[in-house]
DNA sequence: TGTACATCAGTGAACGCGCGTTCACTGATGTAC
DNA sequence: TGTACATCAGTGAACGCGCGTTCACTGATGTAC
């Protein structure tokens, strides 16, 4: 039964880890509410009460997936930012693209993070790092701003970044997700986002009609 | 304990409708996960086999809750822009609004509608109910984009909908739930919404800036 | 108007289940000397 | 290098719990005649 961490005797040696990579597959096959201690333990080789060692209850160990799951977000997310060139529209895209990959491709940690609702102040550390997640749109976002042209109009940066993030985020979420694939679309999700992204972006002074 | 449905003796009368709001309170209360056929039983003040007369199972009564909240959300939607002017970009953000209003005062059907990740194809109903409130924002998109400007591009109506339907659905969904009121904004999720459609708007040749 | 009867909604006891969590324990590990 | 000991991660049995669902039943209702 023991599938994670590779455990050598009595001491698993490595259970912390073992229990957030056995709640991620209990999550992905079976949605956070089929999530349950004594069957991590199981998928972790480990007796029942061994996870509590590693964390106070059930909503800990959640908690902790979907920290983890805010952190691969935010490098998922920064990695896609940095890999698109200079073309600040396509970068853009390319930031949201990222959003919807990391929803189709992790989702049992979108699930953690977005679905499971979590209070912030019982957890210490998830708020801060959906922050630090957040925050590589808010600094892509800065610098759109900065070279909106000095004509138009210059709007918030922050709430430009939330326009995008909201977008995305309603994109992924209805379209994205493992059920929601069933609502049929004339379009892929990704083509819909980069159009909502570049229409949004036209109104700004950027990205004008090809 | 029968809190629901008024109960006239050894029939109930009206169960079927007892549990429904029954279910809608105990998610409410407790989110779709915290929701079980026993107590939705022992709320509507009947014994715990009886739902099972009305219901196949746990998840039929979480459907049906999912299709009157879709039947609600299309009132809700369709009254408020019909309510609005003729002004569309106005009537364009009292739907959003009342997408997010939806999304607040209704917690246990946004919930059973978008958060419970129920297989379409299992329930009968789901999917039309889900396209009617949906084809309310496609009728009104329709009208929006007949009006546009003959110089300016005509997008697919169907992607206009879908990206205003995504976007308040993000901000809803990211803002509007009872956890996600956390999260601080430097403006309501009412103005942001309305901001971003404000902007997505003029850029098909709408609303201006004023 | 009255009676027999079919229908079927709701009963309540029962089942087996798996869960979360606790707790006295065991045994592996590593450190002090 | 060897030994005593503290530490603490993991054991495994146990607990009480509430759930979903079944089923033979009961009794209210309404319909046929």
């Amino acid at each position: 039964m023991s599938r994670f961490g590779e455990r050598r005797g009595y001491h698993h040696g490595n259970l912390r880890e073992a229990l957030v990579e056995a709640a991620v597959t209990l999550i992905a096959q079976h949605g956070p509410a089929g999530f349950t201690v004594a069957e991590a333990a199981r998928l972790a080789g480990v007796s029942p009460g061994a996870p509590y060692r590693h964390f106070r209850d059930a909503q800990a160990l959640l908690a902790e997936v979907a920290i983890r799951g805010y952190e691969r977000f935010a490098d998922h997310l920064s990695r896609a930012w940095t890999a698109a060139g200079p073309n600040l529209p396509a970068a853009f895209e390319a930031l949201g693209r990222a959003y919807l990959d990391f929803a189709r491709r992790e989702p049992a940690f979108y699930a953690a993070m977005f679905e499971t609702h979590l209070a912030p102040e019982d957890h210490p550390g998830l708020a801060a790092a959906a922050d630090r997640a957040f925050s590589v749109l808010r600094e892509a976002t800065e610098k759109l701003v900065s070279r909106l042209p000095e004509t138009g109009p210059r709007p918030p940066v922050l709430m430009v970044a939330l326009h995008i993030w909201s977008l995305s985020h309603g994109i992924a979420s209805l379209f994205c997700r493992p059920d929601a694939s069933r609502r049929k679309l004339p379009m892929s999700p990704e083509d819909l986002l980069e159009a909502g992204i570049l229409i949004y972006l036209q109104s700004l002074g950027l990205a004008g009609p090809r």
